[in-house]
RNA sequence: GCGCCUAUAGCUCAGUGGAUCAGAGCGCCGGCCUCCGGAGCCGGGUGCGCAGGUUCGAGUCCUGCUAGGCGCACCA
């Protein structure tokens, strides 16, 4: 595969440079002998730093026992610069060495985003590794919420960074179609359809009470009429029961579409109890020793495995916990051959986290084999008032509501602008304002901007000159500099974004990024009479615009070129 | 009682494996369109919850505390 990485590239350059630099001084008995180690390069945060630096001298102080600063004044030394992209070392503070680059790192980010176009911030950092990613996994029992729509911003976007690192990504579905609340949905489902009939009946406290329950009810009295009514009880609450999953489903499944987000694999959990594959965990823990009975009921002995306590598996009714049920789910992922198999679970599952852990190892596959993300809570806020919301009273803002609402590049942005561990404050008012207030608006427009002038350049006939032909030299101010050191790091920000599991970092590099090209345009203009200088800006004008819409299409938000 | 998450400017939040970070936006005040889209830009100032610890160096790591959120089922 093909790097589009220049700072990998410079990284790898640099650190090469270090250790010749340290076997040399080694050689000629200026430092002692030790194992050379790693060379951490970092881009400097400071431009009076350099472009890059590493603390390499600092870290070598104990094992060379020798002062910081004297270790980094001898590497630095060691380097004939300038050299290569290197324009000039200098050694600072209490022993850093800053590397001052020339210009031609920045003239090559220029080309080679150029030459990668949809591909710029791809890298295979993940080599190719198999990477399954499971989120919303809502119930099949009413319509998505707030915090689904969170988790499917969250979960897309990291599988778009997955993707973009060089992972070959997953996205999957858990359909929770067993187990007592599609018997109460399709009971719930049925009171009703039987109150549509004019039987004097009324719901039990645990039915669902939302108005899409008569919405199911009556839409299946409307497609089935008065036949329902004469099956068997059997029959009757059977079919009420796979008709409203089925139809939840297929709602649930149009709302995700509206917002972006489509999955690779749909898996219904009632094929687990169908094919067994509950039994079969059963008889793999207690092949181990990992069971035992108490109680009247049958345990794991989790905390053989870190869990605080052990849990029940098998009730004293005779049937399996949601627990097993979930091992025999994890089993099944993990034996489809995915080298890391990622949950993202809220908050109120936390507890969920060290006991299915301990059954993935008891199970017999790795202890980091699977990975839980804890995705933190949404308050939405109108008019600066929290929005109350009881799911039980069936009085809620749903997800199709919220995207109708705001728009799904708003919503999109505003679910994964923040830390993932932080609970979100969802402002409706801002989502939808129009202005600079709101970053999705910003960061659009920058994108608008630079396609109004790519289009005005094409109808003044001012012809785009490829990177590789440009006087790119003429990019020397530091608008333009900085612009394009932002360009550089675009790859990077997405390793570290996978790395770290942090879309939010995305959502802020392109902020950061749109705000550093709207500074760049109201000093400079692109289009000028100066035909060569024009042509260097269309270039990074150009450039810009690639990784813009790049950064917006792993968000899921559009690119519009006009607004 | 136990566990997870959070605590950075008046407000909402960034701060990537410690160092060469205290930052952005909003709000407030004042500026910028004979010029590619003003849905834009520029300038102005205050802060890392508290207490210890590790280190040459701590918003960043460790411990304790305080405050807030969410959990702690033989429910799913």
């Amino acid at each position: 595969m093909v790097s589009y990485n220049i700072a990998e590239k410079i990284r790898v350059e640099l650190e090469e440079m270090i250790r010749n630099s340290i076997r040399g001084a080694q050689e000629e008995g200026e430092l002692p002998p030790f194992d050379v180690p790693v060379v951490p390069i970092e881009a400097s945060r400071d431009r009076s730093h350099g472009d890059f630096a590493t603390t390499v001298a600092l870290t070598l102080a104990r094992s060379a026992r020798m002062a910081p600063r004297a270790i980094a004044t001898i590497l630095a030394k060691r380097i004939s610069a300038p050299c290569g992209y290197v324009e000039r070392v200098e050694v600072a503070g209490p022993g850093f060495i800053n590397f001052f680059l020339n210009r031609v790192w920045l003239e090559e980010t220029l080309i080679m985003i150029e030459d990668a176009g949809t591909a710029y911030g791809t890298s295979d950092f993940g080599g190719g590794a198999r990477i399954q990613i499971e989120f919303v996994s809502a119930n099949p029992t009413g319509p998505m919420n707030v915090v689904n729509a969170r988790a499917g911003a969250v979960g897309d976007t990291l599988a778009n960074i997955f993707a973009a690192a060089g992972y070959q990504v997953s996205r999957e579905y858990y359909i929770n179609d067993a187990g007592n609340q599609v018997d109460v949905l399709g009971k719930s489902v049925e009171l009703r359809y039987r109150q549509l009939l004019g039987e004097p009946v009324e719901l039990s406290p645990e039915c669902y009470q939302g108005d899409y329950i008569t919405d199911l009810a009556r839409r299946a009295l409307d497609e089935r009429g008065r036949d329902i009514a004469s099956m068997s009880d059997d029959e009757r609450r059977n079919f009420f029961k796979s008709y409203a999953v089925a139809e939840i489903l297929r709602m649930q499944r149009e709302s995700l579409r509206n917002f972006g987000v489509e999955f690779d694999v749909w898996f219904s959990e009632k094929t687990l109890e169908d094919s067994g594959a509950d039994k079969q965990v059963m008889e793999i823990l207690d092949s181990k020793g990992l069971l035992y009975e108490k109680d009247g009921a049958i345990w794991f002995k989790s905390t053989a495995f870190g869990d605080d306590k052990d849990r029940v598996v098998v009730k004293r009714d005779g049937k399996y916990t949601y627990l097993l049920r979930d091992l025999a789910y994890h089993k099944n992922k993990l034996d489809r051959g995915f080298d890391r198999i990622i949950d993202i679970w809220g908050p109120d599952h936390h507890g969920y986290v060290a006991r299915t852990k301990a059954g993935v190892q008891a199970l017999g596959y790795p202890q980091d084999a699977l990975e839980v993300l804890l995705l933190q809570l949404v308050t939405l806020y109108s008019h600066g008032e929290q929005v109350r919301m009881s799911k039980r009273a069936g009085e809620f803002i749903t997800m199709d509501e919220l995207i109708q609402e705001v728009g799904k590049d708003a919503a999109r942005y505003f679910f994964v602008m923040r830390n993932i561990d932080s609970h979100l404050d969802f402002d409706m008012e801002l989502a939808k304002e129009q202005s600079q207030e709101n970053p999705v608006y910003y960061i659009q427009y920058a994108h608008a901007r630079l396609s109004s002038i790519m289009r005005q350049a094409a109808e003044l006939g001012v012809k785009y000159v490829p990177a590789r032909e440009a006087n790119l030299g003429l990019l020397a101010e530091d608008a333009e500099v900085e612009l394009i050191k932002k360009l550089a790091a675009f790859p990077d920000e997405i390793i570290a974004a996978a790395r770290d599991r942090a879309p939010n970092r995305i959502a802020k590099y392109a902020l950061d990024l749109a705000g550093m090209f709207h500074s760049f345009y109201n000093s400079y203009r692109v289009l000028s009479d100066d035909r060569e200088l024009t042509a260097a800006r269309l270039v990074l004008a150009n450039a810009t615009r690639i990784v813009l819409r790049n950064l917006l299409g792993i968000l899921g938000v559009s690119a519009p070129e006009r607004m």
